[in-house]
DNA sequence: TCAAAAACATGATATTAGTCATGTTTTTCT
DNA sequence: AGAAAAACATGACTAATATCATGTTTTTGA
């Protein structure tokens, strides 16, 4: 009866799937964007041939979910195109985003671990989105197989790890605004593209998704970035969202 | 010059170190406690060997530091007696603590994890502490030659990002006496000792300690326990604390 | 053991951010 | 293109928490 009230639960799955492995001509389109995933570019031929066999595509659309929070983990996943939101909900509507996952990322590479492991949050494409997964026995075959591999997946969580304290550190010591600025900062620095008049984000992202990422209303993430935009840090809106003034916003964040 | 102004780095580290490996009776003192730690449990005999030869045992007081944030890692570390704390400072002086590391705890399985990398966080012994080091490269070299020791510190990984992600939601979503409930819940369950009066936590932990865990000020934190003091959920100070309705302190903290 | 330091406590006040209400602008979908 | 929905915006008010001040109690260490 939880689900009945979960706006989410509404939702389809409208997604189409493909073997990869399967794929007629082996390996072109996939090659492509496993030579940008470290985990794979260090496996052996052999290594790599048997993992592909095991991998499939999905494909889902922003009103897709990936996985919802509470369900089991069955499969290992790494985004192909597109950004995915990782979320936490409270039985009362609000949220908390976790992270945004880029092309290259790794899921589920922590729940597929456990045997019966429940997902720890929901992911939800931010629009159009590509993802590659493989089910958590090949997973576990390649990381018996490949030290390598399984050093890779330690490097990544270890990194994953630090980014969480780090977004920790700043959510139990900095107010509201600096929280932004860090945001923007770390978003722009990770993923902007330089345009004439600033670093564009090459995202759709509201003043909403920005409140659940920095733990704050909408209306004071709505607030600051008026704010933001008189002293020209900031232009724009979702749909297009332009970094102004990277320097000031880095200083605010840091104090 | 910011070394200079830091309280901290007037301590001196008193510590004292031995190669555990190579003690007169070889096994009988580490074993208990290796075999406490899963990592080492799952090795074979032969690795298990190979990585004793290569431990050492340190001990620190209160007022040592095992290591400073910003300081490079070299060594892979487990706390095999007493409590640990990570803490992150800013310029300012204000502090933020990850995480209370307890006996079994793997710490810089990830820094260790990078050549050249940082810690991102300095460790602190809340008392009297025992710690096992392995040297970097010994920790590669266990990682490459079991999978299965490599799995479990990817599993290890995985709990800590979930605990880290799990408290930025608190962070993000909760009231500052919900954060603290969810700390005493947390602490009580995991290492709680039941008496006749209630939960006693085996662990000297002041006011500034425990705002310093849920992002808020001592006074803050004095004033929410001196309420659950008056309603009964709690009682005694930093040198014996005691949780008293373990029940209405974790409703509390989920809402 | 006893003085100093640290921890605990509480009040007054200031700051920050949340809540609720209402209206405008932009985007989406057919 | 045009209606509906979503996003953006701002004001008034309230709630939560920080800050500063001051005093008491407990713990520590020589």
């Amino acid at each position: 009866m939880v689900l009945e009230l979960d706006p989410l639960s509404k939702r389809l799955n409208t997604s189409s799937s493909k073997h990869i492995g399967a794929a007629k001509q082996p390996g072109v389109t996939t090659n492509h964007v496993l030579d940008r995933v470290p985990l794979f570019t260090i496996l052996s031929r052999q290594n790599r041939e048997r993992v592909l066999k095991t991998l499939s595509e999905t494909r889902y659309g922003k009103h897709d979910l990936i996985f919802r929070e509470g369900e089991p983990s069955e499969y290992f996943h790494i985004v192909k195109e597109g950004t995915v939101k990782c979320v936490k909900s409270t039985p009362d509507g609000k949220e908390c985003t976790l992270k945004m996952l880029m092309p290259g990322d790794l899921f589920c590479c922590d729940a597929a671990a456990f045997d019966g492991a429940r997902h720890p949050g929901t992911a939800q494409p931010m629009g159009e989105v590509s993802i590659l997964r493989m089910p958590k026995s090949a997973y576990f075959d390649m990381l018996r197989r490949s030290p390598d591999a399984a050093i890779e997946v330690i490097k990544y969580l270890s990194n994953r790890l630090h980014e969480a304290q780090e977004q920790n550190k700043i959510l139990a010591l900095d107010r509201a605004d600096q929280r932004l600025a860090a945001l923007l900062t770390d978003l722009g620095t990770r993923s902007g593209i330089q345009e004439r008049h600033g670093l564009r984000l090459p995202l759709r992202l509201t003043r909403q998704d920005m409140a659940n990422m920095v733990g704050a209303t909408t209306e004071t993430v709505i607030r600051i970035m008026s704010r933001f935009k008189r002293e020209r840090l900031v232009a724009g809106t979702a749909n297009r969202l332009v970094i102004l003034n990277l320097q000031k916003l880095k200083a605010l964040a840091s104090g």
